[in-house]
DNA sequence: CTTGGAATGTCAACAACACTGACATATTCT
DNA sequence: AGAATATGTCAGTGTTGTTGACATTCCAAG
């Protein structure tokens, strides 16, 4: 199903065979696996997991965002969120103040020891791209992020973006 | 730190920046969401999770195969491997058969319910997939390729190019 | 040929983390 | 004043990972 047809150029499309497809499912699945296993490593003497370092690294790359920002771009319901953010906070690792022309809202940051540990888990993980990404090439990055960015979620894309916009 | 420095024709190594790596590290995390998110509505439907597309998944790709085959291929416990082999079991999607030759193996195939949820699986994963190709063209689809198998654990890159050059 | 160890698979219990649903509180907007 | 928003909490459930204990089967050393 879905070969390309004789019709529409066939040489130009052989990239698009069911097979290749499923090649790019099984190489997804694998690199994730080691995209996520050097911080699942250092997460674990700290009792934390995949959840904690995801709010860590948004935290860190919007500081004072809100609860509900850091919501929309992680994907989960609040519940879950505030399991995490409670942990954190309890463990001093996030701050969380009240807003001054929101006061509802909650704005989170990193504490002296929360940068700590957000740059452990980033050099980790940054040092495994690093040598993937030296491995690969110059080129072959900008294809690898221009397949990812087509495969994300329509309305992710615009979170995705204005972050990889954001000068520090 | 790990900034690219004069020494080493600055030029050709800025792809390799902190600022290129965290990018890289969000376009993994956000796409790989989008990668899953198809499934795991369809998987939902029918009670069932991640873990269990991906046993059908390796199943199906490699009749046979025995219960240690697929722990290695998956890399989680025997113990969590089996409880979703027994509700696939039981629900009628896998077979499991006594090995002929050592009697202590598990032969696993799909039965026909299974390899049609798998069909829906696969269908549905696969066409986020050849969006996300067709729209990135075949470079990019090539440097994805070549990213991805150099940020793969180095133990598990051999079942990955077995299964990629495997013909069916 | 028996026996001890390795390999394979199963059962039970526990933890992490996602979900839904319901509800409380404080604040802001209309 | 009342509706809407932002956040937090409690209770319950499901998937999926873990460790520990154990049964079965095979193989090889004595």
């Amino acid at each position: 199903m879905n070969q390309p047809t004789a019709k529409t150029s066939p040489q130009a499309l052989l990239f698009l065979t069911d097979e290749q497809l499923r090649i790019g499912i099984e190489a997804m699945f694998f690199a994730y696996r080691g995209f996520t296993s050097d911080p699942d490593r250092i997460l674990a003497e700290q009792g934390y997991g995949r959840a904690h370092h995801r709010a860590i690294h948004f935290i860190q790359r919007s500081p004072g965002t809100t609860v509900n920002n850091l919501l929309t771009i992680l994907g989960v319901t609040k519940q879950s969120l505030n399991r995490v953010l409670r942990t954190l906070i309890e463990d001093g690792l996030v701050s969380s103040t009240v807003g001054t022309v929101d006061r509802r809202e909650r704005h989170l940051h990193l504490t002296d020891a929360g940068v700590a540990l957000e740059r452990q888990l980033s050099n980790a993980q940054s040092a495994r791209m690093r040598d993937a990404f030296r491995r690969a090439g110059p080129e072959a990055v900008a294809g690898f992020r221009t397949v990812l960015e087509a495969m994300m979620d329509e309305d992710i894309r615009g979170s995705y973006a204005a972050l990889r916009d954001k000068t520090e």
